[in-house]
DNA sequence: TTGTATGCGTTATCAC
DNA sequence: GTGATAACGCATACAA
């Protein structure tokens, strides 16, 4: 373990002072052509690594934002991630990503109150990140001022919170595949998603705004639990399995979820969209590959991603920005759905 | 923006010396009783937030060990990045993820070269992290010794590199499908996964040492280009509906190309498994769920993780290692595979 | 057990 | 345009 080669040295190889050294590293125009040349050299020669624990306490900032996710395996979150992680590198920041529900399948998936505390107050240090994208609700960011880091709510948020938030039209989302499901003949529409998740709480209350406008209701009995995962998609298909008073179109909070619920009737000898019609919220990628190919809501994640980037790098810069940004979401007609039988 | 905290304002409110803050902190027994008492108050009541720069600064060392994924979207790493973080956080570390590829769905998904100097050169600095553990076999890491932090890979590795790694059994697992679609009578065996990645080539690898020892072969005609992505299964699956010669079976890299592979083939009207056997490497949360119910190699996801994060910790600790280390792989038979027509 | 004092490697301020 | 130098906030060697 040699000792590293600190700013010190090259300014030595190259016969300057360590600030040029730094200023040649910082900002290279302030730095006369020859001796930047020079710095350029001896920084090669000496195989010099920035240290950036020294940097960041100089400077009183890491050039680090922190994306905190829910689950870091579902695939609902990897365009956003690279929406904001195209925006930041363009700022020159690098964006790293945390979990906030370790434990994977073991641990509520999304929404729901969890241990929050110390995680929250693990990355709410100036010295850690200079900001915070928030992709979890269930999170509840201390919003005061003072010397926390910048934070931004994407896709989730939390009711209530003063930190500027970014996401897309839940309730119309959820609001279109009621209409369409309408559209083509159903009467009788369920919904799987039944818990404590601004997400979900959004989209089923599309849900019950679109029936209404129809002179239809959400009955009770046709609204299933879910919490994102596979296997309450699969639990809701079991349970309209085992009913025979029972909807004829079910629509679901998300795609996993649908497609939970998609494997489980259909192993069962049933068949969609025959037998039921499912539509799910998000377009994940797998949505168009599975059979049958997943009706579902568009979302223009990317967008999503680098807007709540622009929106946190604003937020640093000093400037204004919007408490509440909405992006659409599109409906997309793909094999799931169908008149009902009768 | 307020002044921070500093471990000084905690020592004047307690009434003692920053060192005796200091040793509070991070060694709490050295520090008798009502000191100690009086500190932890004064941390409270002062708001103390530790600057990790400077304490990163001054030890030498960051705490955290960064994972380097090729696709954070991949459903497969979420289980060993659990396993991971497990191990970690039981050290009193931080895990981060970063991406290898950014751009997604657009990028080379796994596999393939890549322009990672840049990537390689950003987190092989001492000062950024203490270790890297890499999911990406196309990451050629510096293994010679000096001054970078530790590392493991993880699942992928490189040929001729001596970083020590953790992995699956790739060619015996793919052995194990091979055997079981010719116990159940099939003898044209195709796979999927044609590009330069060690995952693929060991698997094929195993297709090859599998088929040979049964008397067949893998016919150059039943290769199929394939990258691990949805896409490249579906079209894997359009090729293979095309052809009139082909095979009755088809072992795929990894469950994502053989879920796009059965999507594709399944819209055309053919069946699976009635007229295509498909398996799948990996296991991923959906795969019990898709119609049909994917059979394929369950990889211990988790013990994988916790074995890369244990060995990057001895190495950290200055232990010996092995330089390699294998898990075995076990076939998990579903529905996607069956006997051949005929 | 506790306090004092030094330096980790960098950037930024100031004078030249 | 360039160099000397003083912090940034903490952990630790050493002294007490």
């Amino acid at each position: 373990m040699k000792k590293p080669v600190t700013i010190q040295d090259v300014a030595r190889a190259a016969g300057v002072s360590t600030a040029t050294v730094s200023r040649a590293l910082s900002s290279p125009d302030g730095v006369a052509e020859p001796k930047r040349r020079a710095v350029e050299a001896a920084l090669v020669r000496t195989g010099y690594q920035i240290n950036h624990a020294a940097r960041n306490l100089r400077r009183q900032r890491t050039g680090v934002v922190v994306a905190l996710v829910p689950k870091i395996s579902n695939p609902f979150f990897s365009r956003i991630l690279d929406g904001i992680d195209g925006v930041l590198r363009s700022e020159g920041m690098t964006l790293t990503v945390a979990e906030t529900r370790p434990g994977g399948a073991s641990a509520p998936t999304r929404g729901g109150e969890v241990n929050a505390a110390p995680l929250i107050a693990a990355f709410n240090n100036k010295s850690r990140a200079d900001g915070v994208i928030l992709l979890d609700g269930g999170l509840d960011w201390p919003s005061g001022g003072g010397d926390v880091p910048a934070a931004v709510y994407a896709c989730e948020w939390r009711r209530g919170s003063s930190v500027p938030m970014v996401r897309a039209e839940n309730a119309r989302g959820a609001a279109k595949a009621v209409d369409h499901l309408w559209d083509i003949g159903h009467r009788r529409i369920g919904f799987v998603g039944d818990s404590r998740n601004v997400l979900i709480e959004e989209r089923r209350r599309g849900v019950e705004i679109a029936l209404a406008r129809r002179g239809g209701r959400l009955d009770p009995k046709d609204l299933y639990q879910g919490d994102f995962s596979l296997d309450s998609g699969a639990r809701a298909g079991a349970r309209w399995l085992q009913s025979t008073d029972r909807p004829t179109a079910i629509v679901c909070a998300n795609d996993e979820m649908a497609i939970g619920l998609i494997g489980a009737v259909a192993r069962s000898g049933a068949q969609v969209p025959k037998d039921l019609s499912v539509t799910g919220f998000d377009d994940i990628d797998i949505a168009r590959h599975v059979t049958p190919a997943l009706t579902t809501l568009h979302q223009p994640r990317t967008a999503l991603g680098r807007l709540a980037a622009r929106t946190l790098v604003d937020l640093l810069a000093g400037r204004e920005v919007d408490a509440d940004q909405v992006l659409d979401v599109d409906l997309v007609q793909r094999d799931s759905t169908a008149p009902p039988r009768d």
